[in-house]
DNA sequence: GAAACTTCCGAAACCCCTTTCGGGAAGGTA
DNA sequence: TACCTTCCCGAAAGGGGTTTCGGAAGTTTC
């Protein structure tokens, strides 16, 4: 009950306008900048506000303008490292703005996702961000969402929806571009789940870079795990069968760093005797392994700037050309691949 | 603006009512299932609701209510992988509910972090939880915001406000009494950056747990940065000082990999000869190491959703103890200190 | 057949803010 | 003095839902 205290209702636009010897209206307008107000009756309005502590109440505000200034980002798993700096991406463009992200985590669960989706449909979100774990497909939420939906990371499989997901064929073809710059020829590939899109992709972008090279892979590709585990164990048996190899192109940092323990273990210097690189530029990884990972980075906070982006147009009714599209990624190197000689 | 299209308006409640025939205040009870409305009637309000797809606008209720449903999660960086954990408890939590998050990313920068609170509480949050990505104390948000705070993993500076941050004390004091009972007697310790209060917390705990054995610790704690690089870099400078060391209790997994490296290249064999403990029990590192890392886990995840009952409470006007609470953390043991013998 | 209840429905107020539009007051002109 | 501008301000509607309360039917009781 006390002025100011804990328990205090927050105050609302009448409060100002009492306070201020003016009618609602009035107040709205000096607060809101409008004219149609005396400058000295809009200097006393603000002060009541400010001695008020007045904050507008954007529900009742989005009521009259039928948007909320609010966007939903569902998620399958929080979890997934991917997911996070896209999460900041976009929470960084809307940012700016006026907009707030609603964050919902689905876990995975499809019964979970449709709640989630339920949710905000009902709080009137003016888009949704869908951002998967995975680049493979995923289902669309359908073409009925009474407002624009944009996927990141994991692309819907329905064409008509918009998505956005980093182009992984073009990150395998730069990889082994950058190994032949550096002088290998005799490249091997180590990656992981072969289920998972990501791992074909990047082997395709490999396998056309080296075919325009004149080059082909030594050996077969080897997939198993996305695990540092799998990555010491398949280098080991790599290297023992085909001991000339001179570059090892991984389809990930984790993989990478059990290559790398391998490499030591068996005396071979990397890189002057092996090159190895990543993939996903995990700083963590990369930057504290012995010689430093060269990898390619998926441009993840970027991603999520465009998804942003996108809802925005879309909100504004510019529309996005729809279907996949397939963002840069970028190479960074670092001491693993630096050229011999 | 044909019906169902892309452009269309959401159903409103009079939208119902029309199509059902009856009045906005009948179609209200039906949907929200209070009495007072006969039973085919309501079963002609529900298919109508059912047919235009309609969800109530949680704004307009929201209004009258005076709650919204939403919670605030306001944090300084989501790049920690520590708020991580936290924000998928508190979601958690919460999305058992009707209760929605609301994400802020206040990029450490004091300003924004005003100008997010602003945001939340225009948008009338029943709640707010502040989580930072240190352990050390943080400024207030003050004592006259108008909802509910509570402030996870870094504690509020102010006394008043009530704050759950991992017990980093009894983790140290865990870890060396592992150690201990794995039958090690002579144990270092190296850590991060000593101007954090997690260094200094784990630090105090090992001592105390060492002083309750009658040990102390072997040479001076090793202080630099949370980084491989200075795991390796000090396990050298450490082992060749005090070769009869054979423990090494370290301040995070991070460093704990570093020591391991630099143990396999001295030939020390962990953890026969040598014992090697994390902490943070990150998975990605410490199950992924040679051997795999006994670590202390903080409970980040249990940690959120405690942070998010207490909101709860205090929502319903339980007020949760003042003050900051130290939530257990827990003993991950693997294969770097498996009893010796 | 009238009185006394039950049931079920709808009119209207309310939540907080924005916006339109009409009108009052002050000042200037004829 | 009568009339016209110009400037400000306020009454009121509206946005989508909930809730109270009164009243119109239909049902029972004597």
């Amino acid at each position: 009950m006390h002025d100011g205290a804990e328990g205090a209702r927050t105050a609302t636009l009448s409060d100002v306008a009492r306070r201020a010897g003016v009618s609602i209206a009035t107040a709205s307008k000096a607060v809101n900048g409008r004219s149609d107000v005396a400058a000295t009756t809009r200097t006393r309005v603000l002060a009541a506000a400010e001695e008020l502590s007045f904050t507008p109440n954007a529900m009742a505000r989005g009521l009259l303008a039928g948007r909320t200034g609010t966007v939903g980002l569902l998620t399958g798993d929080l979890e997934g490292r991917f997911v996070i700096p896209i999460l900041m991406g976009a929470e960084d463009a809307f940012g700016a703005g006026q907009v707030n992200v609603f964050l919902c985590d689905a876990r995975g669960d499809a019964i979970r996702e449709q709640h989630q989706l339920k949710a905000l449909l009902s709080r009137r979100v003016d888009g949704i961000i869908v951002v998967g774990r995975q680049t493979d497909p995923r289902p669309s939420l359908g073409q009925d969402v009474p407002v624009p939906v944009v996927y990141a990371y994991a692309p819907s499989d329905d064409p008509r929806d918009v998505s956005l997901t980093p182009d992984n064929v073009a990150g395998g073809r730069m990889a082994i571009e950058h190994l032949i710059s550096c002088g290998r020829t005799r490249i091997a590939h180590i990656s992981g789940d072969p289920a998972y899109a990501a791992a074909q992709d990047r082997l395709a972008g490999a396998r056309a870079a080296l075919a325009g090279a004149g080059l082909g892979l030594v050996g077969d590709p080897m997939f198993s795990a996305w695990s540092e585990h799998w990555g010491r164990d398949a280098a080991a048996l790599l290297l023992q069968r085909h001991p000339e190899i001179d570059a090892i192109f991984c389809g990930s940092d984790q993989i990478a760093r059990g290559v790398l323990d391998t490499a030591r273990d068996l005396g071979r210097d990397v890189p002057d005797d092996l090159a190895v690189m990543g993939y996903d530029n995990w700083s963590a990884l990369a930057e504290n392994s012995r010689p430093e990972l060269t990898s390619i980075d998926a441009n993840l906070q970027q991603l999520g700037r465009r998804a942003a982006q996108c809802v925005f147009d879309a909100i504004d009714g510019e529309t996005t050309g729809v279907g996949t599209h397939h963002l840069p990624v970028r190479l960074v190197i670092r001491g693993s691949t630096i050229a011999r000689r």
